[in-house]
DNA sequence: AGAAAAAATGAGCGACACTCATCACAGGGT
DNA sequence: ACCCTGTGATGAGTGTCGCTCATTTTTTCT
């Protein structure tokens, strides 16, 4: 093992780490073109150059495999994530281009985001959490909490119904776009934000709307404060 | 086919459509207990009381079954909804009983909704439409029409983009619900509401008036406190 | 180099979706 | 009553696929 250490290129972990990345890709071209189902472990195998067997001694069975396959789609997902999001500006301009760059990268590999369902159903058992997908949507949360912090976004609507609306709207958004065939609409995100503007507590074009929001906000502190 | 037409009970076409309707029924069971992957032809020919070969002269494979299984969901829900939402309320209610009554529906047979997930994806092909689906859509679609026909709300957003909102979140919340093991929580509907407010043109909206007793409460309350 | 351990292989197995040759039977003409 | 015909029902059989495991190949250690 300390013998040939020298970082050369083929030390038995490197070929094995080699070999484990061909397989995932294979896979993910597999199951990306050909779905859930129509995928073939033996597809796979003969595209990632490797016996059948060997494919189970790397993952315990095909929704293991998917399972990675999707995992590392959402890791990738964050990291562009977190290259594009510019965590100087407001909250709001931080969400603006978080929502742009998801919805084009949904709708960019929408065969991936399918396969996201699939990978959850883990045979039968508890609705499997995929720990990438929590990292992906942190990204989100962090700007929301930053945003209240600062004093630009007020704390009324919990934080897990922010994100169930700016995820679900994405998705849908997403899938009618595919669905018709029509190119990536930055007005979706547009509109989107507008609406996450109603619980900014400061903005430049206050509508009557979001003044009203304001007026609560104010009259729920004073309320805090007669309380007390 | 004209000699027995009195309603009987087991002309041919009668003991067909029984035999289809126990079909049905079975698949949905089996479906929606063991999912897509687990339901196998063999356990709901045998829960229907029918050979394997039977199903295939009703419907062409597997995935056919599935989708008019899951057809059958949406109508009844469609049924539902229009039993739910009352259409001489002002738009906003109505949607906020859509809301509460979609997203209790959702939660409530989660299965069936994952499962469509799975019929939309017939083997390959054109990201199948469910036609029921649609119908059921139209309910929604059909409050904000009329809600800016009557100039309740203003047709700023376009209306698939509403949709997509409305459908996307709920959906979102429905999984994030069930996910934490929550009960159903009549807030994500209210705020959703509250968000869909902010393009409502001036029912729900403040007038000035409005603002101006606001101001005065708040003012009140400030006066409240400078004085103690 | 040789032994021992680790990794890779692919024929084979069971389960499943789906087919088809055969059967069951209702109704009508004689 | 009888056969005749056509339609609906059947389940053993077939091909495919996920997965296993006895065997072979490669690597590591002495």
């Amino acid at each position: 093992m300390s013998a040939t250490t020298t970082a050369g290129k083929n030390t038995q972990r490197q070929r094995i780490e080699a070999r484990e990345e061909r397989i995932i890709t294979a896979a993910t071209h597999v199951f990306g073109s050909m779905g859930a189902d129509g995928a073939t472990m033996a597809a796979i195998a003969k595209q990632a150059e490797v016996a059948e067997g060997t494919l189970y001694l790397y993952y315990r069975n095909k929704s293991d495999l998917l399972a990675v396959v999707v995992e590392q789609f959402w890791a990738d997902l964050t990291e562009g994530a977190v290259a594009v999001v510019d965590t100087s500006l407001p909250a709001l301009k931080q969400l603006a281009q978080l929502a742009n760059y998801h919805l084009q990268a949904v709708m960019k590999q929408f065969d991936l985001v399918a396969l996201t369902y699939r990978a959850r159903l883990r045979h039968g058992e508890p609705e499997q959490q995929l720990p990438k997908i929590r990292g992906y949507v942190r990204i989100f949360d962090r700007i929301i909490e930053r945003g209240i912090d600062r004093g630009e976004l007020s704390p009324e609507l919990p934080l897990w119904q922010c994100r169930d609306v700016f995820y679900g709207t994405l998705e849908y958004s997403a899938r009618t776009l595919l669905l018709h065939e029509a190119p990536y609409d930055p007005t979706v995100a547009e509109q989107l934000i507008r609406l996450f503007a109603c619980y900014a507590t400061q903005s430049e074009q206050p509508t009557d709307g979001q003044l009203n929001a304001r007026l609560a906000g104010i009259e729920a502190k004073l309320d805090q404060l007669l309380g007390s």
